[in-house]
Formats: C-alpha cells, sequence, structure tokens
DNA sequence: TAGATTGTTAATCGATTAACAATC
DNA sequence: TAGATTGTTAATCGATTAACAATC
C-alpha cells in the first residue's frame, strides 16, 4: 500500500457509509458507479481511490460489498475503539457527548471537561464533568488520543495546547478561530459561522 | 471583480475573523504576512486571494485593516442580515438556535422545526419550535434563504428536499450520510464521525 | 464468446508556491 | 533614496476526469 493521497482519505469515510447502505439493502456486490451514487463521489474518482489502497475489485464483477466495507474500515484504523476527550460542556458539547454515531463508528467518548465550576461534577451522558487543570490526567489515565474542542473561541488555543501537552496526537475543534499545532498533531476543524458566510456567498450571487 | 475561485471563498471568513482581531489590537494596517498567521494561509495565498478579489493594498506599507475587513465582508455578502431556519431541535439544533457567533456575523435563526410531536411547542432560545410540515410557510413566512439540518441520517434526504421544496438557495447538513440537491442550490456538509475517522486514520500511521 | 467493469495511464483542471518587477 | 511589500506571472504540485486496455 502506498501513499494515501488526502483527498482520498477525507472520501474513504463516506465510501464506508455507502457500502453499508449497500449490504443493508442486500447488495452483495457492488460496481463502481453503485458506490459513486451513494457516496457523492464520480465512478472515476471510486475506482481511483479504491486503487490507490491496493484495490479488491473484480473486472467484469464489480467490488464484494462487505469484503470492501472491512478493508476500507481496516485502512481508516477504526478496527481498534479510539477514545475521545471533549472540552466545554455547553450545550455543544453536550451533543458531542452524546452523539451515537461515533459509537458506531468506534469511538467513545471517554471523558469531558469544562471550565465553568458550576458545571463541574453534573454528569452528561454517564460522564461526569471533569476541571481543566484535569484534563491531563484524564487523558492519561483514559488512553484517549483524540481531543474535540466544543469552547468559545476565546479559551481555545489554550485548550488546543494543553490537549497537545496532555499528549493527544489528533484534534478536532469547533472553535471558531484559527489554531496552531506542532507539526506531528493533526488538526481538523469544523467553522460553522464560515460554512454559512460560504452559503451566503453564493446566495448573494444568485440573486445578483 | 472577475469570478472567485472556490478555494479562495473558502478562506474569505478566515480573513474577516483575522482583520477583526488585527482591529481588536489597534493594527490600522496589516501586511499579507501578518493576515497570514491569523488566518493559517501563507503569505503569497493571502496577496493571491486579495487580488482576486480586486486588491487594496498599497506596495511597501500593507493593507488599511478596517477597509479590507469591509470589503471582505461585503464580497462575502454579509452586510445583508441572513435569515436561517434549523430543522431538528435535538442537542445540536438547541446549540445552533443559540450559537452567538451566528449573530455576531449577520445570521438570524428565525425558526425551528423538529418531528417529535412531543418536542413541537417547547421554546428554544427563543422561538418556538413548529412542526415539519409547517417548513414552508415558515420559509415563507420568514424569507429564510439557509436552511440547517439538524436531525439524525434517516430523515436527512426528506427534510433536504423539503427544503430545497420551500425555496431556500443553501443547505448546511449534519447529518451523516450523502445528500442529493438540485444544481441551483448550494450544499455544505459537515460531518463530524467523519472528521473523527479521517484524524484516526493518521492516528493509526503515527502508532504504526 | 460477448458484455461488463475494473485498474491504470494520459489529459485536464485547479490550487499553491516561488519569484520578482512594480511601486509606495 | 532605500527598504518594504504588493500584485502578478511562471513553476510546481495535486486532484479530477476521460479514455481504454486488461480481464472477469
Amino acid at each position: 500500500m502506498r501513499d494515501i493521497p488526502p483527498a482520498t482519505v477525507a472520501r474513504l469515510p463516506a465510501y464506508v457509509r455507502a457500502l453499508e447502505g449497500l449490504l443493508a439493502d442486500g447488495c452483495v456486490t457492488t460496481s463502481s458507479e453503485g458506490l459513486a451514487a451513494r457516496s457523492g463521489a464520480s465512478p472515476a474518482l471510486v475506482r481511483k481511490d479504491l486503487s490507490s489502497l491496493g484495490s479488491w475489485g473484480t473486472r467484469g464483477v464489480g467490488y464484494d460489498t462487505a469484503h470492501l466495507r472491512d478493508q476500507v474500515v481496516a485502512v481508516l484504523g477504526l478496527t481498534t475503539q479510539r477514545r475521545v476527550v471533549v472540552v466545554g460542556a455547553g450545550h455543544l458539547g453536550h451533543a458531542l457527548a452524546r452523539y451515537p454515531v461515533f459509537a458506531d463508528r468506534g469511538f467513545a467518548v471517554v471523558g469531558l471537561v469544562d471550565a465553568d465550576p458550576a458545571v463541574v461534577g453534573t454528569t452528561v451522558g454517564g460522564l461526569v464533568v471533569r476541571p481543566v487543570d484535569a484534563l491531563a490526567e484524564l487523558v492519561a489515565s483514559t488512553g484517549a488520543t483524540i481531543g474535540i474542542i466544543a469552547t468559545p473561541a476565546g479559551p481555545a488555543q489554550e485548550v488546543c495546547d494543553a490537549l497537545v501537552a496532555a499528549g493527544v496526537g489528533g484534534i478536532l475543534t469547533f472553535a471558531p478561530r484559527t489554531l496552531h499545532v506542532p507539526d506531528d498533531v493533526d488538526l481538523r476543524a469544523v467553522d460553522v459561522a464560515s460554512e454559512l458566510a460560504i452559503l451566503a456567498f453564493h446566495d448573494r450571487r444568485r440573486r445578483a
């Protein structure tokens, strides 16, 4: 297996979901075209992506749905459960701590942290909210490798630094600001207000 | 102003935020390098992006921070308030309906809809939750142009179709599945479980 | 065999970086 | 004028699409 292009990696989760949908529909084999329709990619792109993973299709037939699903899941590293800590127990933190889709995909939220003393000690989704200064200990004791930042913009960089110091390898942030991490830490950012702003741009164009 | 590349549009909200941060720090002028540090782009990319908007910098000096902020805000179409309806009043819908950053950016959540009769009629963030079949009327009466899908995967395509039929021009979905919209509707997807899966991929690589 | 569909190569397209002349 | 920094062009890089030979 050679290096997998980042754009391909970003599509793999959609392929896994498409394959599970096809499995649920009883499709034993799938073509690149069928997979494309369900995943939003083009058939050519599906074939190219899968071939960069090593390719497990049969010419003239297609892909074995269950087998391909297992292979893509393995490539993504979803066979091992990943432990996740969430920082910020506001509305978003609550939503994340109880999001059932995480469990379906092998992620377990094992810790929830908040800066507000009034929130610390309350229970959310079976987890007792811990204070921010318990973060390092929490990551260490749970073996969490991924941190989620669900705080306002203000404390986000500080929280990010604390997660890095605690040793997580990947961070997903929802805070509306740019964050900086060392090269060996993987950062992904979801910015809801920016998404709306991009929609607003096209909206304006459409009406102009 | 020529056509603006999609990759550039996607960075404009980060530039707006960077510029507002610089303004708050009292920086009257900014260089592409300063803007790059705050926005996460490279200095060359900042200059290229801004020049594709028409360019308002001064060689040897930099950009007028306040003026540039106003220009980028105008390009994004954020000078007019946009009205947004949210479908799904679960944890995520709650979080979105009250997210203060939307208001800061000129977005107003004007409607909240849910399929659960037990939730319909309750008040969230000053909005009374409406039933799903009130969606078209709600969009029409409020003049909403953007819809947010905060439902589980199951009903998401149906909700998406209903938003399109109701006449919104842009949709932001959080549902973990691929959605299909007509060409004249703009769709952006945030998929939290996929983001974690991508982090898991790199995590696996790091430990391998 | 004939039809279908993959895997891969070549062509295209778009985005980023590097470099530097223009110019404040 | 000298130093700084933009705006733009050319070079590079990566991603997508098109096309088709391989082959089930």
